[in-house]
RNA sequence: GGUCCCAUCGUCUAGCCUGGCCUAGGACGGAGCCCUCUCAAGGCUUAAACACGGGUUCGAAUCCCGUUGGGACCA
């Protein structure tokens, strides 16, 4: 058995996309599950659509969902070298020749081809004229077999079988002296000894082409394993047209990463019924065979609910932890300071089966900061009203009464108040509610006092006293 | 156009390889009910799918062929 080397090896034009982050993380849990190795690899020999902002926004977008690679990050950019070497190396062995047929006469009789109804490839005008003098327009071909099949194993697809006549010598260097895409993917998955090329969907037919390169090189052949697309709602590929596609959006969109993780490993990927899976269980579970065939349309809506799951059930300390930069983002950042962790917690555990997000989070948590509230005008409008202000004052000479607060009394005393005052429950907790959080929606009353403590329960008590009085006039 | 891939509720999927346990299961979302100090959360119930047509078989979502429909690549 050999060790288990895998990759990925986005492009980088633009943020780290959620498919890229799906390929890599299958190839990740693979790895890890298999105790092998990851690499990352940027495939950076597009420079005109290059750029080393979208090269940070890879590593950063893999740091923050915790994909660490062992290996790497290696740029194509710093292999130029390699790649004509072996590309020399196929023209030596007589696998490789010298074409200076002009793009416009390609373009030509591709047209032609296409006209007449045939394929529209190479014609293999340059294969036998064995040019050993190029001139500088030249570009190097690859001779590519034309008889027999290509059989590849596919992880994922099972045995798909591609006939060679339909294959053409594709270049491999090009006339500047770059290489093409399908010869340096291959060059850097043999060099970098890959046994298992897992990717998009996209490539599988670009397998046929690459496997005989691997074989002229004297490589060994990797497996390959082929990911079926991320569609939008609409079953077209998932693009910004269907909402955010970056993976830093997600966190600045206050999702967690684990969630993103969890909810990516789950499209295209299940184990029976099962839906939520930690990190050790997604590597200790995964398998190829479960791996779905088809395309998968990304569900935003199952990711909040997965995200609102991990908020609910992940450790406080952390879900506060995370919270705090969107607390900063809020303008709260002095009042984050005054606070302990321990207390940011509680708040935590208070708001966090009500919010699906941390940007949610920060709304919800928000009247727990600072000695007063500020109303939100309807609600204070509709139960702090001169009605209820009589009441309100005899609440307060009642819970002064308590020289601290306790969860347990306080309540029974409040029960005991309601009922004395002859009124229902809702009456007087919505009010009173309105007064501790100035809003009409908040967690159970007593939890919410809980979290204030005596001092300001009073305080606000009092303040929506006189706010319910003003409204009288 | 050629080659290749794919096809179970609206969506993610289980089941398919190793036909019968499937009057097709779970999850998100939807509807309803319960719980309830508000909002949630939770619990319960419910609607909702094997693309179509042929075979093979006592029996097919499951195997085979075809059709249709999506998609990818080749430029």
């Amino acid at each position: 058995m050999t060790q288990v080397r895998v990759r990925f090896a986005p492009s980088p034009t633009g943020y780290l996309h959620i498919g890229g982050v799906r390929t890599a993380l299958f190839n990740w849990l693979f790895a890890r599950q298999q105790g092998g190795t990851f690499i990352l690899r940027i495939e950076d020999t597009d420079q005109s659509r290059s750029t080393e902002e979208s090269i940070r926004a890879i590593l950063e977008g893999m740091q923050w969902v915790g994909l660490d690679w062992d290996e790497g990050p290696f740029r194509q950019t710093e292999r130029m070298e390699l790649y004509r070497q072996y590309a020399l190396q196929l023209l030596e062995k007589g696998q490789a020749y010298w074409c200076v047929c002009k793009p416009e006469e390609l373009e030509a009789r591709r047209k032609e081809a296409e006209a007449k109804g045939l394929s529209p490839r190479y014609d293999g005008r340059c294969r036998e004229r064995h040019i050993t003098q190029p001139t500088s327009e030249a570009a190097l071909r690859f001779k590519a077999p034309q008889s027999g099949q290509t059989l590849v194993d596919d992880l994922i697809k099972g045995p798909v079988v591609f006939d060679n006549a339909v294959l053409d010598d594709l270049i491999i260097l090009r006339s500047n002296g770059y290489p093409t895409y399908n010869f340096s993917v291959v060059v850097d998955d043999a060099l970098m000894g890959i046994t298992h090329v897992v990717r998009g969907d996209d490539h599988l037919t670009n397998t046929p082409r690459q496997v005989p390169i691997f074989q002229a090189l004297g490589f060994p052949v990797p497996r390959f394993g082929h990911l079926p697309m991320i569609l939008g709602a609409d079953k077209t590929r998932l693009s910004k047209r269907h909402g955010a596609t970056s993976i830093m959006a997600y966190k600045e969109m206050g999702y967690l990463p684990e969630a993103v993780i969890n909810y990516l490993a789950r499209l295209g990927w299940s184990c029976g019924d099962q839906e939520i899976f930690s990190r050790e269980e997604l590597i200790q579970k995964f398998s190829w065979d479960h791996v779905q065939k088809s395309a998968a349309v990304f569900n935003p809506d199952k990711l909040l609910w997965m995200n609102a799951e991990y908020i609910k059930t992940g450790s406080p300390d952390r879900v506060a932890a995370l919270l705090v930069p969107f607390l900063e983002q809020a303008g709260l950042g002095e009042r984050v300071k005054e606070v302990s962790a321990e207390w940011l917690a509680q708040v935590v555990i208070l708001v966090r089966e009500r919010t699906k997000t941390l940007v949610e989070m920060v709304e919800w948590v928000k009247p727990y900061f600072g000695r007063s509230v500020t109303y939100d005008e309807e609600a204070a409008k509709k139960f702090l009203t001169p009605a209820v202000a009589p009441a309100l004052g005899r609440l307060i000479e009642r819970f002064s009464v308590f020289p601290q607060f306790s969860k347990a009394e306080w309540e029974q005393s409040f029960k005991q108040f309601v009922q004395e005052e002859g009124s229902k429950m809702g009456q007087l907790a919505q009010p009173v509610r309105v007064a501790l959080t100035g809003r009409s929606a908040s967690p159970g009353l007593f939890e919410v006092m809980e979290v204030l403590g005596r001092e300001r329960i009073l305080w606000r008590l009092q303040q929506g006293l006189e706010r319910a009085k003003q409204s009288q006039a």
